[in-house]
DNA sequence: GTCTATATAATGATAGAC
DNA sequence: GTCTATCATTATATAGAC
């Protein structure tokens, strides 16, 4: 963990707060129903502090996208280096701050983000290397592509935060809440470890494919 | 299989095309980015004509949700006969009606939709009765909630649609393509019929939550 | 740096002719 | 059933005062 823990709203510059503001508002509401007024608001501003700071609603989009993506890049490096790899909590508290970016993340993609989707790409190439391992490691090699088995495996994670409402009404857990992240943690566990299908089944849908 | 296939686009009359361009554009643009102007324009009619036939945008929308809720059902009627279940098909081209119809409610979940919001949650139903057979025949019970891993494991499969632009991308396969379909489809395969984690990676993970 | 007030563009809603 | 023309609303963009 790198530095200084999240700053108290209080404490943070207008421009932080309209940044923060936002994207809280652009994950939540999606970027055409978040409106300046909103997010004014929300940073406890005027709606021409925002235009002064950022110059347009688009231009603060980017300014949101970059922030993401930098605290992205972040966690990755130091996720990658020795340490972080054998550190329990690379899969824990250690990632906990990026919960709220990975929700921002899911719907920038949907609203069609260029910066979100070069995040996407870069997960799909750590995905593709970490199947790379794993694919080593089974006895009968995967019949199908890498790069779309990654692919595919991004867009289902990246699931679970886009449809984050519906899964809370099922299960009464909010992804973003301890309780309710560990519950969900603990399903993913059972859901990673055990496959859908058997092998059998599985060749023989292959079959009705052909 | 019921009845007739797709009608030609100039047989159908002017309410259907509307309904059909709205869906593509709902699914496409998102609710809100979608304007009545363009779905008149893609339906080959005035933007009155829309506002003739269905009042409003929302009810537009409903009507939308409403047509995607009956061809969902008509699908889950058939595929769950004892034909059905037996039949390959059910896998295969039976569904293809259903491909667009699900892109369109992937994105109504994100557009918040209540119609959508109740395929979900059937959905979410569905897989759990299936979890139940499934987990029966397996040697150890999991470990995490029923509904959870349900609700978890539709968001995923939902993650596809959603995100169809950004797999599309990464692995030039279009889901709705006929040969993409298969390329993803074998991929999917693969995915569901292998663990990610080995158990033993599991449970060590597990200890870390606690 | 921060606010208020105004201009402009887009879009959904409406009315009425054919 | 279908279209054209217009209105009302909303949200962004802009200008300028403090």
């Amino acid at each position: 963990m790198t530095g200084r823990g999240p700053a108290a709203r209080e404490d943070l510059t207008a421009r932080a707060r309209i940044r923060d503001a936002a994207i809280e508002q652009f994950a939540e509401r999606g970027y055409d129903r978040a409106t300046i007024r909103e997010i004014a608001g929300a940073a406890g501003v005027s709606p021409g502090l925002v235009r002064h700071h950022f110059g347009s609603k688009d231009e603060l989009r980017r300014a949101c996208d970059a922030y993401a993506l930098e605290a992205m890049r972040r966690y990755v490096d130091e996720a990658m280096t020795e340490d972080g790899l054998n550190d329990p909590r690379t899969a824990g508290e250690a990632r906990d701050p990026l919960d709220p970016l990975q929700r921002y993340l899911a719907r920038a993609l949907i609203d069609e983000s260029e910066t979100a989707a070069g995040i996407f790409d870069a997960m799909v190439g750590m995905t593709e290397q970490s199947l790379t391992v794993t694919d080593r490691q089974q006895p009968d090699p995967p019949a199908s592509d890498l790069r779309t088995r990654a692919a595919l495996m991004v867009a289902m994670g990246l699931g679970i935060p886009a449809f984050r409402a519906h899964v809370a009404r099922n299960t009464g857990a909010d992804l973003y809440s301890p309780a309710g992240g560990r519950q969900i943690a603990l399903a993913m566990l059972d859901i990673y470890s055990r496959p859908v299908l058997s092998r059998d089944n599985a060749s023989a849908l292959r079959q009705g494919l052909k």
